[in-house]
DNA sequence: CGCGCGGCTGAGAGCGCTCCTAGTCCATAC
DNA sequence: GTATGGACTAGGAGCGCTCTCAGCCGCGCG
C-alpha cells in the first residue's frame, strides 16, 4: 500500500493497488462491463482498503453531468411545508431520483433575492435539470430564463403560460372534476355548487373548467366561489355561496383543505354532511380523514406523478425531448356521499 | 468573435476574445488583482458578449473547493418547518452564506435511507462543511461519521456527546433562564414552575438546570414537568403541575410554544394571567405576540446564530480551528410579567 | 497454420478551471 | 549606461475523472 501523504485517494491509487490501470477501475466504478471477475474483485478490495471515493467534480468535469436535479421552490417556504401534498412530492421525487443515482437538491425561490440566487445556481451549472412546483403565473419570467439556458425542466401540473415547451406532468383534473360530478348526480345530487381553487393554477382552472362543462346549462357564475387551496379560503367560500342563497345540494371544493373548510361552515350553519348537502374534496390528503363524516375526495396519485416527473426529466436530459403526461385521479369513496 | 458550435463558451475563448491570457482572465474572474485596467475592460466585454458562464466542477477540481455548505435537518420535516425558529435560521443562513459567495444546500435526513444518502453526499465532496440544527441525542452517529470524514462542521446549539469536537454556536441558556427567575424574583413572584424542553437537546437541558440552580433550596421535582417544545406539550405540562397541586405563581416555560400551551390551559382553569400567574417563554418567536396578553419572553438572536454559524465554518473550512459561541440573550417584557 | 473475433486491458487525450513560475516591460535609482 | 524592483502577463502543469482506441490474448474455424 502507497503513501497518500494525508491526500483522498485517487483513482490512480485504487489502479496501483489493484495491480490494474485506471481505466479498468473506472470501468467497474461504471457498472463493471467489460471487466473480467478477476480484476473486478481485486478492484473492489483495493477501493476497499484504500478507502476510496468518487470525485464527483472530476466526474462532472469529465462527463458534463452532476447527477443531481433541483426542486425548485417558488411558493412562501411556510405556504409549501404545511401542505402536505408539496410534501409527499418531494419525498417521493428524491426517492425517484434516487433510483435513478441522483440525488435532489431543494432550492427554495420565495424572495427576489434568493430567485436571482437560484436563476445562477440552476443555470450555472450545478444541476443537470429541474423539477419545478406550484408554478404559479407571477413565476413565468424565472421559467422562462431556466429555458433559455437550455435546462431541462419538468413541471407538477401544467404550467400556464409554458404547455408547449416544457413537460409536465399531471393528474387528470378535467377526468377527476368530471367523475365527481357524474358521482354526485347518481346519488341524486344535482344542484352543485363549487369552491373552486386559485385560478392561476392548472389545477384551479382545469377543475372549474370540467365542472362547467358537465353541468352544461345549470352552470351560473353564482354557483361559484373561488379560494386559494387553504382550509380558511374554503371557508369563506362556503359563507360567501351561502349568502348568496343560491339552493345547493352538493358541494365540490377544489381540493381537500377547502373541503373541510366548507364543512365547518356547513355545520355551524346547522346543515346535515352528507343528508342536507354532500361534499366532495380533491387530492385525498391526510386532512380528508380527519373530517366527520370522513371526506369523499379524488385520489391524486402522487407518487405516480413523482415518479414519472422524474423518468421525464431524467428522459429530457438524456436529450429525448419532454414529454407530457397526465394521470388518472381515482375517486375514494367515504362519508360525505 | 470565433465559432463555438453550441458548447458553453470557455475561459479559453474569452481570453481569445479579449486578447489575453487565459490566467488573466482567470484573474479578473477571482478579484482582479495584478490586472490591468485595460484588460480587466478587455474582458469584461468579452465575457459579456460570449455569454460566459463559469464552470463550477472545474474550478472544484482546480481548487478543491465546492463553494456550498449543506443544512443538515434530522428533524422530521414536518417539525422542523411547522417550527419558524427554524425557518429564520434557514433563511438568514442562506443570506449569511451568500454574502461569503457561497450557497447553502438543504439537506434532509429523517428517515434512515435519507440519512444514509445524506451521508453519502456530505463525505463524498459535495459541500465543504455542514451546518446542522437540532442535534438530538439519536443523530449522534451520524456526527461522528461526518466528523470522521474530516468534514467542518458547526452545530446551532450544543451538541451534545461532542461538546469537545465540533464548534457550535448557541445562544445563553444559562443565563437567559437565570435572567427569568430573577426577573421573576424582581416582581415578587418565587414560587416558580419550570416546564422544561426536551432533554436530548442542549437548550432543554441547559435551561432546566440554570432554572434548578437559581432557585436553589426552593427547588423540587415535582416543580418541573417536561414537553418536547410544542404547544400541546407545554399545555399538557401545565396540566401535570396544576393536578399535582403545588402552590406556584409563576410558569418559566422552555419555549413561547409551550408558554402558549401552557397558558391555554391556565385560562380554562380560571387563573387569570399575569395576575394569578406569571408566564415567561424562550426563543421571542411570532407565537409570542399572539397570545392575550402578549408573552413576555427572552429572545434569541437567531440572525446573530447564524451569521456566527456560517462565519465559524467558513473559518473552520480555511483551516483555523473550531469556535464555539454563546451569544446573549435579551428579555423582551410584554404582558404576562 | 493463419486468421478473425470476442473479451478484456492500458494509455493518451481531453474536460475547464487555478496555481505557479518565468518572464516582459517600464520607471526609477545608481 | 546598467541594475533594481514593482506591475502585469503568458502559458505549462495539474486537479481526478471518463472516453476512445489500439492492442493483447486465447480460441475456434477454414
Amino acid at each position: 500500500m502507497t503513501k497518500l501523504r494525508g491526500r483522498r485517494p485517487t483513482i490512480d491509487d485504487v489502479a496501483r493497488e489493484a495491480g490494474v490501470s485506471r481505466g479498468t477501475v473506472s470501468r467497474v466504478l461504471n457498472g463493471g462491463h467489460w471487466v473480467s471477475d478477476g480484476a473486478r474483485v481485486q478492484v473492489e478490495k483495493a477501493i476497499k482498503s484504500t478507502g476510496y471515493r468518487i470525485n464527483p467534480h472530476a466526474r462532472s468535469l469529465a462527463t458534463s453531468r452532476t447527477g443531481s436535479v433541483g426542486f425548485l421552490l417558488t411558493e412562501s417556504y411556510e405556504r409549501f411545508f404545511s401542505d402536505p401534498n408539496f410534501l409527499q412530492i418531494l419525498r417521493s421525487s428524491a426517492d425517484a431520483l434516487a433510483g435513478h443515482g441522483m440525488t435532489l437538491v431543494l432550492i427554495m425561490a420565495d424572495t427576489l433575492d434568493e430567485r436571482h440566487r437560484a436563476t445562477e445556481y440552476l443555470t450555472g451549472g450545478h444541476v443537470d435539470g429541474a423539477l419545478v412546483v406550484s408554478s404559479h403565473r407571477d413565476s413565468q419570467e424565472f421559467l422562462a430564463e431556466l429555458l433559455a439556458a437550455r435546462l431541462p425542466v419538468i413541471s407538477a401540473g401544467i404550467p400556464l403560460g409554458f404547455e408547449e415547451q416544457v413537460g409536465y406532468v399531471t393528474a387528470d383534473d378535467e377526468g377527476g372534476a368530471r367523475a365527481i360530478v357524474e358521482h354526485l348526480g347518481a346519488h341524486g345530487r344535482t344542484r352543485i355548487v363549487h369552491l373552486a381553487g386559485p385560478q392561476d393554477t392548472s389545477g384551479g382552472t382545469g377543475r372549474l373548467q370540467a365542472f362547467r362543462t358537465v353541468i352544461g346549462d345549470a352552470y351560473s357564475d353564482e354557483r361559484v366561489a373561488y379560494g386559494d387551496y387553504s382550509r380558511e379560503s374554503g371557508a369563506s367560500a362556503m359563507r360567501e355561496i351561502l349568502a348568496r342563497e343560491v339552493p345547493f345540494d352538493a358541494v365540490f371544493a377544489a381540493n381537500d383543505l377547502m373541503a373541510a373548510g366548507a364543512m365547518d361552515v356547513l355545520a355551524q350553519a346547522g346543515l346535515a354532511v352528507p343528508e342536507d348537502v354532500a361534499v366532495v374534496g380533491f387530492d385525498d390528503s391526510p386532512v380528508a380523514q380527519q373530517t366527520t363524516p370522513q371526506l369523499t375526495t379524488m385520489r391524486q396519485p402522487f407518487d405516480r406523478v413523482s415518479e414519472e416527473m422524474v423518468r421525464l426529466l431524467v428522459d429530457e436530459i438524456n436529450g429525448r425531448p419532454a414529454g407530457r403526461m397526465v394521470i388518472p385521479t381515482e375517486l375514494v369513496e367515504r362519508g360525505t356521499v
